[in-house]
DNA sequence: TTGAAAGCGCTAACAG
DNA sequence: CTGTTAGCGCTTTCAA
């Protein structure tokens, strides 16, 4: 591989000249840029990442933690598929800004935080996204102490003073009460996420406020915790059709949670849309082509992924920047739902 | 941040002796190994690495580049939700040996080239991981040329010079005719993935080679090019519908694909499993909780993503070493086949 | 077993 | 406008 020493040879001009086209190239006459251009075009040449981050500092790299865990599904995002969305997101925006993404898999809980403090001190990346916000959150604590620029997608319980992109997800849930409400039903259950993230909490209150607002008093069985699995929502809602008086609709987890409680409503002999009512959460790609077509409370995932790695970068070049941004999720109405005379 | 001078000062040894500690640290007597690891503990040192790239040339980073286009999906991989296994797979066996693995987006198949070049140019990685292997790949001759480490989830056309993992598609292909002329079916078709696509080629030819094995003969009709999502799935399974004599079965480019294809023939007002026999290929999680479940040629992505990872450090750190996986499918008979008497 | 010193490829003063 | 030069933080001889 040429270095700039090379090219500054083969241009007949110095090094700092070189180092001056790319980074201040108006101070370069234009013939000088000329050559510095061939030379650079006859060899192939591109700075060396590593040499040039050491003296500026920065890496041009935006850092992911996945947790990727076989036994835990605690906080499975990457296991969820709007995850590739939100990656595509995050990935797409990165590089419209010349930023590429770090990836580090955790494939524990325990390995999550010292994968952090590594990417941190090994100056991998200019900041990190987060996901999978818990209700308690030792991330936050670590990059916050450290003054390290990151962003969450998902905020913690309390009102946060750190940088995040986040769908009300207590709104949707309300929403969707009140929709249900609307087409006839009152007893309606929900298949919570995994316990322990901070959007369970949350939704959860939506639920318990809608509910509310329509005179309903929440039945605790109708409380089932879930997670974002099929086999979750498959288990869930056996568990929620066993109860001697049965919840006529429930909401989900996310969409994959729902295609496994509609499965589990199928594999009883009772009919989605018609005798039990389901909803999910997310809208992907494959629940308007689910049979029936799911009824979900949309979050747009690309767009998330975008303005994460946007806001992002936006904290890491101007800093002191607190964006904090709350999008509005939209009830997408399909056949999942029964109307109720 | 501290740096190796800091741990030096504070354990009152000389730099190169903390660089020792960490490279080779028998050379370090135990008491001063110590007060090494005492320093730094108490800072929470971890070492620059742009500072150690740019000394020993190695980044300890895989480098993978997905095509996030939306308006060609060509090589839709990312929008796969195959894709997620594969990652995790590579993410996971990459970060056991200590790599992580560095995502750069290409937009627009245009720009996927000149991403690898800056890829290799700047050394932000170690060695290439490439997936959606095209028939005419131009991926392949730069690297080559360029003797930078790489290895493919897939083959081209040729017999490969390259390392590579892949599933012998045209064998499993193969395999789900022989399956279904059993099940007494000999009107097959076959929406095939994107047309480009190295697999496509392939299995086209295990098709081929399937039908001719029973002695029947390809019907050009039921040769459908199609894609990897469900509305390619939805529109290939239209139009064979629309067919004066359409096929008794169908295989399909995916899972995904395979479900806009039921999705096709239940809005027909046809059973699948029933009147039409429908077969994917990957076997993604929500194969067997689709209704009915789906039959599927079973690709182990996670296993793939894995091997990719693990060999393609292998020639990174061994190099001239050639890995040449080839791994057999798995025909999953679940429901959506019929037996025809 | 430890220390001193050169240099990886680049940037950014600064001098000319 | 261009050249010179001192590091960025680390590894790696080589001497002591």
């Amino acid at each position: 591989m040429p270095t700039m020493r090379d090219i500054a040879r083969a241009a007949s001009v110095s090094i700092g000249t070189v180092s001056n086209y790319f980074n201040n190239p108006d101070l370069v006459a234009e013939d000088t840029r000329q050559a510095i251009r061939q030379a650079i075009q006859q060899v192939g040449y591109h700075p060396n990442a590593a040499a040039r981050s050491l003296k500026t500092n920065q890496t041009l790299r935006l850092g992911l933690v996945p947790l990727i865990s076989l036994e835990d599904n605690y906080s499975l995002d990457p296991g969820d598929y709007a995850f590739l969305e939100f990656l595509s997101g995050i990935n797409t925006a990165a590089a419209e800004a010349g930023y590429d993404v770090l990836l580090s898999a955790a494939t524990s809980a325990a390995q999550e935080v010292p994968i952090y403090e590594r990417l941190v001190g090994e100056h991998q990346v200019d900041g990190l996204i987060l996901m999978g916000m818990r209700a308690a959150d030792e991330r936050l604590r670590l990059l916050q102490e450290s003054h390290f620029p990151f962003i969450c997608y998902g905020r913690g319980l309390q009102e946060p003073s750190y940088a995040y992109i986040d769908v009300d997800g207590a709104a949707g849930i309300e929403a969707a009460v009140d929709y249900l409400v609307a087409q006839g039903h009152t007893r309606m259950a929900f298949i919570t996420p995994p316990p322990g993230l901070a959007c369970t909490v949350q939704r959860r209150q939506g639920f318990e406020r809608g509910l509310q607002e329509h005179g309903l008093t929440l039945v605790p069985e109708y409380l089932e915790p879930g997670g974002f699995t099929e086999r979750d929502g498959q288990a869930a809602m056996h568990l929620l059709l066993d109860l001697p008086q049965p919840p006529t609709a429930v909401l989900t987890a996310n969409d994959v949670c729902a295609f496994g409680a509609m499965q589990a409503v199928q594999s009883s002999g009772l009919q989605v849309g018609k005798d039990v009512s389901v909803i999910g959460f997310d809208d992907i790609r494959l629940a308007s082509h689910w049979q029936p077509p799911l009824t979900t409370i949309a979050q747009p995932f690309r767009r998330i992924g975008a303005l994460c790695a946007e806001n992002l970068i936006q904290c890491i070049t101007h800093k002191d920047c607190l964006p904090q941004v709350l999008l509005e999720p939209n009830l997408v109405e399909r056949q999942s739902v029964a109307r109720l005379s």
